[in-house]
DNA sequence: ACTGTGTGGTAAACTGTTTTAACAGTGTCG
DNA sequence: CGACACTGTTAAAACAGTTTACCACACAGT
């Protein structure tokens, strides 16, 4: 019996006979036996009789498995006749290639994880969103499917983030918005599974980051704010032990101490990267000293809240104080005045990340690293400084 | 040659038996070849030479894969003793199922698509944020994987949609926020796969479906608004064709009906479900009869639009106007008046959703068709109607 | 002693691909 | 004319689990 493994008690779904010769597309099967004509099943009638698989096709094209496989993932091998032969009888039976078999026997999964912070909201927060969008998008033209896991403590805990890859569920991970140092980020990192941090980088451990040029931006904000006469200028922070957050706080303190003003340690405040939080930090600064005329805020967030509780004290923006926001995520509308801010090129950012992701499981990348351009967008939340 | 399957050349990283009793559970390697004596090999010691597998606890254990098969599953018919043994193998081994293998072999794939139409900021947006906060949150604790999908109009025309079924990706959709009748719901309905329509529903086709009490929610909010003596209500709905929102009209029309105002067809008005539409649609009311005294919008962020289209012309809230919302998102904060609205819960509706879907898919269920229920959160946008 | 009923476990079949080594056939060059 | 390369195709091994039919054995009932 050496035909076992062709045949598998499988061949009834197709060997069907029809005395019409619909003749139509369905390319002249027909093999004649004697009073029956076998034919090849055009997909709806009566429905295959079971799941159509790759033998089924094989079987129906007169060609072996492998060939069929080779036609299925564009292998050069193939001459272009057999793979027209094979893809019509594909295309008449229907068949789809099963992705858990493909997975099984091939190397990658195709899928990407998103690990997100645990964060209530963080799944209706505009940055990840940005990001998201960006993530999704360039996934979708890579023909990879990502799934969202949330890093709760007891999700780390279980090493749910090791499981996805020693179960082969993922190829890789995109994490986004992680600021402290997780324990998390170290077993990614001795593991040597491809992983990129978005939108931030982590120089303790050895890995692969992209994120935008926070630097660039806190240049371009402060040289915005400079050219409009300002020299008080505060900041409100966040995330302070996040290398990025660190890069913006360089850039200040630098340009700060080239100023005449210098560089004034209650002009520094924590806004914790949320809207209550900027406006904390507003109304700590601003009791600390009445006299900075701007503000220059880690995110669009705490800009805010900073602008909402400079109005709360009776404060204009900008004729008093100017605001310069970062990330210039959409917001809800009718924000009065329209804030001036760092565009961070978020969506593009997620796309990226994708890419080179993908590119890094296939080893075609060693390593990432990688800084994107920001710029600034001018709007009604600065002006040039006031004369008192 | 029998042992062909069990062996397969790979005996050499485990099968080794042991005469101590494997006290420590550090790597004690001693190959003690006397009459060989071999140990457990405790994960790190140079990394397991291959990944381990079903048939390497086997072989260690002293079981069949059959057994350990089981023992992963928790299947009753394996004793005590056999599950802890292998159960302690496992452990040593650091052995983790293949889940493409599971999935292959299994009957589920324990992954759930997730649907959202293709507007630009569909990931940034807080009413799909909850939906998918619990739907992520309870799919987690279900053992499920999310994956997030958007229908673009080139996503569906390819079919992809049904691909994720065809070719075993998934066990079943959850679709978010489709209020138009799109095709490719009448592609799920005629195939029977488990899908859900989550926070709306369609009786065209026979598709499972999920939704909050938009009718009840309707009720408690014109009755807030008849009690505070309105009688000249207005309504900025959208998606007119979508179930729900033809519930809260039919409410509304139905209250209106029922006072002495009646139903006006210049009171109502589509906002689009956008800030922007809600603001357009208040300016539209106001102008077509100033003698409303309160708006019911179909969700927050039209309520919002609509709120500073009428500070825009001067008019207050509440004193003025009042307004009640539906979804109670989180805003961002400093909206002032704060919002009377509709509470859908829909963080809970989403867990919900993951949860009737598994038990469809599971064939626990034969239909899903459920109503969650609404409350009315009293606040600032509303008051007694002015007396003019 | 014989039959019936569980219990705990196993061998083998089954899921559906990819990949590799081998091979037959054809054309090219020395 | 044989060595050689190249092309297109295939058989079989590999991937790693789950499930099913069956079996051995203990125990209870007649």
């Amino acid at each position: 019996m050496p035909e076992k493994f062709n045949v598998r008690r499988r061949e009834y779904p197709i060997t069907i006979k029809m005395d019409n010769d619909q003749a139509d597309a369905a390319p002249a099967d027909s093999v004649n036996a004697g009073s029956e004509t076998v034919c090849t099943v055009s997909y709806p009638l009566g429905k295959p009789p079971d799941k159509v698989n790759i033998r089924d096709v094989a079987g129906q094209a007169g060609v072996s498995v492998a060939t069929v496989s080779m036609v299925i993932n564009n292998n050069p091998r193939i001459s272009r006749t057999t793979q027209g032969k094979v893809q019509r009888v594909i295309q008449q039976l229907g068949y789809r290639p099963s992705r858990p078999a493909q997975t099984l026997s091939g190397k990658y999964t195709q899928v990407i994880a998103v690990l997100l912070p645990a964060l209530r909201h963080a799944l209706a927060d505009a940055y990840f969103g940005e990001l998201l969008s960006g993530i999704a998008d360039r996934a979708g033209k890579l023909n990879h499917k990502i799934i969202i896991e949330q890093a709760k403590p007891q999700y780390v805990k279980d090493n749910r983030h090791i499981d996805l890859f020693e179960r082969k569920f993922v190829d890789g991970f995109l994490c986004l918005g992680f600021n402290d140092k997780h324990h998390m980020l170290a077993d990614f990192a001795e593991r040597q599974y491809p992983v990129i941090m978005v939108d931030n980088r982590y120089t303790e451990h050895k890995l692969d980051w992209i994120h935008c040029d926070y630097r660039q931006g806190a240049e371009q904000a402060m040289n915005c704010l400079i050219q409009l006469g300002h020299r008080r200028i505060a900041i409100i922070y966040a995330a302070p032990e996040s290398a990025t957050a660190r890069d913006v706080m360089d850039v200040y303190r630098r340009r700060m101490h080239d100023l005449e003003s210098g560089v004034n340690e209650t002009w520094m405040a924590d806004g914790m990267f949320t809207a209550e939080g900027g406006a904390a930090a507003a109304d700590k600064l601003w009791s600390a000293d009445p006299n900075i005329t701007a503000i220059l805020c880690g995110n669009d967030k705490m800009a805010i809240g900073a602008m909402h509780a400079l109005a709360a004290h009776g404060i204009r923006v900008p004729q008093d104080v100017s605001i310069v926001g970062f990330d210039d995520i959409q917001h809800l509308p009718f924000i009065s005045p329209s804030l001036t801010t760092v565009h961070l090129p978020l969506y593009e950012l997620g796309a990226l990340a994708v890419e080179r992701l993908v590119e890094r499981t296939h080893n075609k990348l060693p390593r990432v690293g990688e800084v994107v351009p920001t710029h600034l967008v001018l709007r009604e939340s600065t002006s040039i400084v006031r004369t008192h």
